[in-house]
DNA sequence: TCGCCGCTCAACCTTTCGATTGATGCGGAT
DNA sequence: ATCCGCATCAATCGAAAGGTTGAGCGGCGA
């Protein structure tokens, strides 16, 4: 029997992960979360935690998973959340979740998935490997500190001037710096900048 | 009885809401729909439908709950969604939805809201009706429909020249509603509207 | 009916931004 | 010891964006 927990934000989902997966013999909620929080406190309890990415407030989906993975004998993390953007996947990978699912997942997916996961397989959604592979044949934009210092302070609206002023730096290495985060990025403008930057995780979304 | 269409792409939101609804003696779920344009097929045999907003692919909730409204003795539609930003709420109130949920609701107020939707009373989600009066008492930063719609290509890093063939306008119509749009939020160039448009919620973050 | 507002467009001007070229110093990797 | 990436700065030029003024049209409410 692989005991689950369902960490999710929202009734309505936690009621249909239940209403799906109870079918299922071998699979038993025993919990449920409604914060990324209380998932970390429950997750002692389980095989295997349905983990949401984003709650309405408090911690990331992400954090939590790397708090529970982070503990010896832990169960295995199985995100399952709207959104296959690059930041979220990665984050999501890196906190140590075993496993990436859509919420668009037909049922039957689901079930297996979760199974998999138990053994520790790795399980992934089509679309999000399919996003992986991408990432791995365009090699990643890695910007430098100081270019996503100054690709935040773009986010935040602020001119070449402000910047320039805010890091009392000369407005020429501002526009330098931004060049090289454009031709890193692909685009050629800054608001595009802040699209692909959010879009790829390297800023705050 | 009051009979219920589910149009959302999640099966396991779907599943989640034929669970939290069936409990209930007097509603019945009699349809799901996967897609909008599969909502609009099935909407005429029903009284209330629960309709979400975005669909993977395909039309926008908000255009089927426009399509639904349209006709005489038509359903009443229940917009049932994950977002509380301002375009999405005016989207679906000018489409004719008779109410507006976000997806956190709990399960009690859920049945409630479609036994009023179901009479004909309008019934919005605390959150949104909160963004409804500051929308009132705050005319400010009101941006018309057009406007949150320049916005939210701005987010997305188009220039003028795109937004304008996106739309099908000249430059000269982008350029007049972004200073409009800069005026009423109080800024001067295009990341930082954008940065003001994300922090009052006014496009999606 | 009249006026306001939203949406559309034009012409003009100023400022900012983006692109290019080139240079310096520092620190880590080879 | 040398090379390369990072960070810093300068000067220049064309392109894009921002600001202003003005104007026409259609809908909606007073």
């Amino acid at each position: 029997m692989i005991r689950l927990l369902l960490a999710d934000d929202h009734p309505v989902v936690r009621a249909g992960l239940r209403a799906v997966l109870e079918t299922e013999p071998d699979l038993e909620v025993v919990a449920e979360a409604s914060s990324a929080e209380e998932a970390v406190r429950l997750a002692a309890e389980v095989d295997v935690v349905l983990m949401d990415l984003q709650f309405g407030s408090g911690m990331h989906g992400s954090e939590a998973t790397a708090e529970i993975t982070a503990s010896s004998d832990a169960p295995k993390v199985l995100v399952l959340t709207t959104y296959d953007t690059d930041g979220d996947i990665l984050a999501a990978i890196e906190a140590g979740a075993t496993g990436y699912l859509l919420k668009d997942a037909p049922p039957e997916d689901l079930a297996a998935a979760v199974r998999n996961a138990a053994t520790g397989q790795t399980v992934l959604a089509p679309a999000v490997a399919h996003r992986l592979m991408n990432r791995m044949r365009t090699p990643a934009a890695a910007l430098s500190p100081r270019e996503i210092e100054v690709l935040g302070l773009v986010a935040d609206g602020l001119s070449n001037l402000e910047i320039s002023k805010r890091l009392f730096l000369s407005q020429a290495t501002v526009k330098s710096h931004l060049v090289h985060i454009y031709t890193k990025l692909g685009v050629d403008s800054r608001t595009a900048a802040v699209a692909a930057g959010k879009e790829q995780g390297l800023i705050r979304r």
